[in-house]
DNA sequence: TCGTTTTCTGAACGCACGTTCAAAATTTAA
DNA sequence: TTAAATTTTGAACGTGCGTTCAGAAAACGA
């Protein structure tokens, strides 16, 4: 914390902290992720994170930034390259699910942090709301989508997947590529222009 | 606590700081919804909580108990006085947000609550979730319906639905007519067996 | 090798929490 | 009016929290 430029420790400490910072939220809530919590996953004394992160709320806001960032780079891409804007949605919808399969503490930890007592990250939210609104903008000017409120929609949307986390900390077998089929078919008729 | 039969001044202290509890963690969350705060916010030491509920845990039992009573004899009869399946999935999303509007703090402590850190009370959003079910397995009986997973569609309405009083604590003129209106529309499209 | 810098330890501190309880205040009943 | 029962007070206690920091340990550079 002290370099100016991070050290080879310096770093591996920051990812590893952030790292059992994600499990312990994930798996304990962030009500009991203490310092001294994480300290000990880590194998680690309490001074540690206070060393490299300043506080505990720099340890948080460590991890939000590590996961918005993985998975906005896993998933962006793959919704920008389809052809329509009904195809983007359902990309939209399975790439999230699939990032849960791939990372299945990352999502839940970030979703218990924005939900937090404060709402300092509320921006967060806002934001990842707002991205899935530009698909359905998308969707309504080439016309393949009706005239619902877009806010609504997206909010739900979210709400869908962000549902999603907690059903799996509960069960942990639950399938998510068919989950994610079900929830895309649900909002493709949803969106879908009505046809009479 | 001591007398058999409730006495009156029993019965109003208890209405009393439950509804107290339900306003201070629907606006302070409930991380920050100590005994303290609550015995404050109506005026009395912290000693009487302990007194007439015997802990935080038996307040937040009564919170519980009390909201959870109140939504579904204003909600219940509304949905099964409907004469089709979407009808009744219709009122059944909007008298929720017509809860949320007579009782703007009630439905978000009750989220609050069911969120906290122990799954406590996981039993009751399963429970909310079943509700939800028995419609959906209505319409299908009755092919209004098409062929979605009732599991994934129950809880996506549940989410859409718990989603609102947050919304509704960041803008408190929301309005909740409009909004259940959008609501019923999209799973209204989402439910219908599709036509070709 | 040796001095400097970086990293880590773990005890100490103040704070907020839920719970308890003796004593005081109030209400009830005769 | 008076004695018993109910209700309230508010201080005390133990616990876990985040933060701090002097000193120890480890890594680094010459």
């Amino acid at each position: 914390m002290r370099s100016e430029n991070e050290t080879f420790i310096e770093a591996a400490r920051r990812a590893q902290l952030a790292e059992c910072a994600v499990d312990v939220i994930a798996e304990a809530g962030i009500g009991k992720a203490s310092m001294a919590r994480i300290a000990e996953r880590a194998g680690v004394s309490v001074g540690v994170i206070s060393y490299h992160f300043g506080n505990k709320a720099g340890l948080i806001s460590a991890v939000v930034e590590q996961v918005a960032k993985t998975a906005v780079a896993l998933m962006e891409p793959q919704i920008v390259a389809q052809p329509t804007a009904a195809q983007g949605l359902r990309t939209l919808i399975t790439s999230n699910l699939d990032f849960m399969k791939q990372h299945p503490n990352a999502l839940r930890a970030l979703l218990e942090i924005i939900r937090a007592d404060d709402g300092v990250y509320a921006a967060q939210g806002a934001q990842a709301i707002s991205d899935v609104e530009k698909v359905l903008h998308w969707g309504q000017h080439t016309g393949e989508f009706g005239a619902f409120d877009t806010r609504v929609m997206a909010t739900t949307i979210r709400a869908a997947i962000d549902a999603v986390p907690l059903l799996l900390s509960r069960d942990e077998d639950l399938d998510l590529t068919a989950y994610g089929e079900e929830l895309a078919g649900l909002f493709d008729r949803a969106t879908r222009k009505e046809s009479h």
